[in-house]
RNA sequence: GGUGCCGUGCCCAAGUGGCCUAAGGGGUCGGUCUGCAAAACCGAUAUUCAGCGGUUCGAAUCCGCUCGGCACCUCCA
């Protein structure tokens, strides 16, 4: 089972290639995190589940996985641009939010944000990246990057900042598709600055002495340009050459096609040996945008009764590749199925009592099956279906016997591993919310009072008593043996 | 204007040359169970893959055109 080859498409060479690693069975891997300006919205987590999900298939493959995620916690903002009532930058809106109002500075907005996407992180059950460094704390090498290279004559300096050279560089636009001559061509309104060579030129650090969050460097006070931290930190804690970096369709250009620019630029070597890019995320068949109040956050769709898991379940039930279009609907279709699950769940955990086991094999088939789509570019739509599969073949056979349940909770906890959409075994029936307190005895009275008119066969009476706590949001179950419980509606 | 992606049943969504007389989920309909429900389980639900041409022994899958949708095209992830 291990002999499986992990096959994921690959922006560069376009074309569906096994994901190799330099150090066989170790997978060094960047993924691209967000800027903490605001609330990470479900379609950035859509790219983050991605990352999450190649990370959970290799780790089920068996392999060591070193996974590097940043935390971008430099905007682009100046004074000029806050007192400007037309400006566009995306910290000065942040910071004259309603919610911007607490916060002193961008720095504390910033990690405030940053709170908020970690426990975002968490809610969605995404697995902990070994690194996740910030840009913030990378400063200092970003400044010796672009020293060296003005010295390897691949940037140069302005009155404004210093500036890769792109013709300097033969690969420039092999990540991307574009050529430099398409890049000129380009029909937009771009800020002309005559004192750069070529208007494709892109900023390694921007001279400003009046940005909200300033450096020191040789070149006076300013920040680092816009791409040129992912290219120090993945260098810093992964090396030269990476596996794989991943990151959102729109982080294709400029930004990775810059990356790859500057580092190989550095180092002479291949950046990254694969690349993979996450399609957009439509929501209920309309581009996401806070204009078309449209703009789902995981804690907004949470407080607004989803289930956290249900909302991953949700984001990967189309393959990362194609655009997929989040709707009410597909949630609620997720919560259904995730109900399946934590059914399959509490059989397999009350599993007792002798006897063969009946499932071992054909969960464990199936589980190969759901592997086997993870491998093939991550194919969620078909290992989901599989996992589905051996869910029901355990809620089929009902009471397992112990060498049976043990099968079913090995196989839970493997789908658990691979697909991230089940949570914690032991405490997934019980979905982690904050719901009014309920009066348990008198509930329990109720139920009484049911059962002794459904004795006498009055069930109207009876009808009427489980009517009513329904409306109360109290489902009471009638179970075969006779018993009745009840939950949360 | 340039570059790339997509259009599969009522809804979501796999499949990208023959195992497709097209997975899986939701929904709907029927059944088992139940006093009736709920849940679970069983069964049914696309002769067809946006449209039109073409290539091929064979196409949802390749090519062309048309229609429709999406993303990126610079210093703002």
């Amino acid at each position: 089972m291990s002999e499986k080859q992990f096959r994921l498409y690959d922006s560069l060479s376009r074309s569906v290639k096994p994901l190799t690693t330099l150090e066989p069975g170790h997978l060094r891997f960047y993924s691209c995190g967000p800027t903490v300006y605001s609330y990470a919205h479900i379609g950035n987590f859509r790219s983050f589940i991605t990352a999450d999900l190649v990370v959970r298939t290799a780790l089920s493959l068996g392999w060591k996985v070193t996974w590097v995620s940043n935390i971008t916690d430099v905007g682009h903002l100046t004074e000029d641009d806050v007192a400007d009532a037309q400006g566009e930058d995306k910290m000065e809106k942040a910071l004259r939010s309603k919610e911007g109002e607490q916060f002193h500075n961008v720095w504390e907005l910033a990690e405030f944000y940053e709170d908020a996407y970690r426990e975002d992180w968490k809610q969605l059950n995404l697995l902990e990246p070994d690194v996740r460094p910030k840009a913030t704390q990378h400063v200092r090498e970003q400044i010796l990057v672009a020293e060296e290279l003005i010295s390897k004559g691949y940037a140069y300096e302005t009155d404004s900042g210093i500036y890769f050279s792109v013709e300097k560089f033969a690969g420039y636009g092999k990540l991307s598709g574009n050529t430099q001559e398409n890049l000129r061509k380009a029909v937009r309104d771009v800020v002309l600055d005559e004192e750069k060579k070529d208007q494709s030129d892109f900023a390694i650090w921007k001279k400003d002495d009046k940005h909200l969050m300033q450096w020191f460097s040789p070149y006076g006070w300013g920040f680092p340009g816009w791409h040129i931290e992912c290219s120090v930190m993945a260098r810093a804690y992964l090396g030269d050459t990476i596996d794989l970096h991943s990151g959102g369709e729109d982080n294709k250009f400029p930004h990775h096609e810059c990356e790859i620019a500057q580092s190989e630029a550095l180092t002479g070597k291949p950046f990254s040996n694969h690349w993979t890019h996450t399609a957009f995320l439509q929501v209920n068949g309309q581009k996401m945008a806070k204009s078309a109040g449209n703009f789902y956050t995981v804690r907004g769709l949470v407080a607004d009764g989803a289930d956290p898991l249900a909302i991953r379940f949700a984001l990967i039930g189309g393959v990362y590749r194609k655009p997929f279009n989040f709707t009410d609907q597909g949630l609620s279709d997720a919560a259904t199925n995730l109900e399946r699950f934590r059914r399959a769940v509490e059989i397999a955990l009350a599993a007792s009592g002798e006897g063969e086991d009946k499932l071992g094999e054909e969960l464990a088939g199936l589980f190969d099956d759901a592997l086997e789509a993870m491998c093939s570019d991550l194919n969620t739509p078909v290992a989901i279906a599989k996992a589905l599969e051996g869910a029901r073949l355990i809620t089929r056979e009902g009471n397992l016997n112990a060498s049976t349940g043990l099968s079913a909770k090995t196989f839970l906890e493997r789908v658990e591993l691979l697909l991230g959409i089940i949570g914690p075994l032991e405490t997934a029936p019980e979905p982690v919310q904050s719901l009014p307190a309920v009066d348990e005895i008198r509930i329990l009275g109720q139920i009484e009072a049911r059962k002794a008119a459904k004795a006498v066969k009055n069930w109207g009476q009876a009808d009427d008593i489980r009517n009513v706590l329904l409306a109360e949001g109290i489902l009471l179950t009638d179970n075969p043996d006779g018993t009745v419980t009840w939950s949360r509606a």
